[in-house]
DNA sequence: GCGATATAATAGCAATTGCTACTAACTGCA
DNA sequence: TGCAGTTAGTAGCAATTGCTATTATATCGC
């Protein structure tokens, strides 16, 4: 059947990123960009390929995404001096205003999505989708050894 | 933040997506596809155009998905006859056999997905997204109505 | 120290997607 | 009937993504 709870996460995930999409057009970033850039913000001084790992991309769309992100003066690259062939990312001074401009929308964003919820739900409806994401993460994590 | 619900949800639902994917490589068809099908499925004699809002694709894109999946064997373009510019769709004999044979794929990856939760609280995952969709959905609606 | 192997990042190519513009066909109103 | 405006679907182009191969550098074993 369609009514499985992967179905729905998917689809009101896909909802949520629509959301997003519409309302930070004119900031000019995407949401996949914002996602990479909170996650650099929580690992500054992280090398490329880490950081695509945790945004889940592959190593050469995060090359090219911090190209265009760099270019935006949003985040930096700069020798890892221990080691010549690699990066290390930094958030460029322009991303943190960014960041702190958008965490109004993204705040209102998710006020309107648990609209109707009562606080106990929300904390509710977190703590069972984690789990979900738990389970999920872990077996990627099996699958990973096995193939090893 | 990044720990909001948004952000949850759609790690969650990558993680969905990718699992998915990962299992059904050698079916041929992608997470997308599937989806297309399921609704086809709820909706055969669909036009393009409605399909298209439903899985939330543009027209041109969902008309090139449909060249592959007919060439494919698995849907399939009737002329509509109230409407010589219409195509009305439906599957072909060959897609009732793939997602019945996939049907066993989803449930085990739904059901690993929610390994340890109780009964209850999967009922309550599922009704409380459904509630954030219901919210997300309808604000989608509310803006179209803004711009008319 | 030196050659073989592994790793960080990137370039080329192919596939997919969406924006815009277009064709064909339908609808409404004179 | 006949023309203006709308709608269903598709083609061209540009942007993004991933697979594969490649370059530069590091590390391991002798």
């Amino acid at each position: 059947m369609s009514d499985t709870i992967g179905f729905l996460l998917n689809d009101t995930a896909r909802l949520f990123r629509r959301a997003f999409n519409a309302r930070t057009r004119d900031s000019g970033i995407t949401a996949l960009q914002w996602r990479l850039l909170i996650y650099l913000r929580r690992h500054e001084g992280i090398r490329q390929g880490p950081l695509a790992e945790l945004i889940e991309v592959e190593p050469i769309t995060l090359s090219r995404m911090i190209d265009r992100l760099e270019e935006a003066g949003l985040v930096e690259r700069r020798a890892d001096p221990s080691d010549r062939r690699a990066w290390l990312l930094y958030l460029a001074p322009g991303a943190d205003e960014l960041l702190t401009a958008m965490r109004a929308t993204t705040d209102a964003l998710n006020a309107e999505a648990t609209e109707g919820l009562s606080a106990a739900e929300r904390d509710q409806l977190a703590a069972l989708v984690e789990r979900v994401r738990a389970n999920l993460s872990r077996r990627e994590c099996l699958k990973e050894e096995e193939a090893a």
